[in-house]
DNA sequence: GTAACTAGTTACCCGGAAGTAACTATGACA
DNA sequence: TGTCATAGTTACTTCCGGGTAACTAGTTAC
């Protein structure tokens, strides 16, 4: 089984803990856009990231599923929405703290996506 | 951007690049079941695991997607199948060495999906 | 001969994820 | 007054991931 932090102790996972705890990141960072959305946002840290660049940052996502998917990932806590006092009004999302834990996950699948992409070249 | 390791060197990521390795990532590890085929298989390497032990071991699968996907993970070479000359013939699966390599991915989306649980826990 | 085991395959169906396009509301600018 | 921008919403439609159930095929045990 995997090891894991249980409070800061480590411990083992039993398998069926394993298999609840994958169906929750899936539940959760699942579908075609969420991971990057959370990508995006966490690329641009140090901006003030407006729903329209995120929807031109992210080619093939509709404003519809944009929508849709910030208003999930910000009922999770995982992004902030903040409407900007200016003319015309604006609204910046964020990652929170809680997003930023995200950030491994994403940089396992990142390496591992690109490792793949390696692998097929050489051997083909 | 992401660090990752190209050839053994640590290198920064572009943007794209990080979009396009998450999307290869979630075409060959996304879906229902592919995760949790390899997280059973991960824990039980040193067994013979048969078709109908998988089966039996994820709840709610069905034979149908189990062979599709078992199909689609043999076909990325992240599982091998092997027919035994057994009475009545067996099959076995396991994971190679390249199927191995998933298993960071597994290990980020365990533990993720863990500290999420205990984080809904807290909060409410 | 028939029931039960292995390891699947096939046909059919459904719901929800996602796409498209049109629309709203507010304000700026010219 | 009309056009463009932001930030979405709504209605309609399509597609396919996945579920169900029945079926194949080889072997063994009763």
């Amino acid at each position: 089984m995997t090891q894991i932090k249980d409070q800061g102790i480590l411990r083992e996972t039993s398998c069926s803990e394993e298999l609840f705890a994958i169906r929750d990141s899936l539940e959760i960072l699942g579908g075609k856009w969420k991971l990057l959305i959370l990508i995006y946002l966490k690329n641009r840290q140090d901006q003030l990231v407006h729903f329209k660049m995120i929807e031109r940052g992210i080619q093939g996502i509709s404003a519809k599923m944009l929508s849709k998917e910030l208003k999930e990932l910000e009922i999770n806590e995982l992004v902030t929405r903040t409407i900007q006092d200016t003319r015309p009004i604006t609204v910046t999302y964020a990652l929170t703290d809680y997003g930023k834990s995200v950030i491994p996950v994403i940089e396992a699948l990142v390496q591992w996506g690109f490792d793949h992409r390696m692998m097929i070249k050489k051997t083909r």
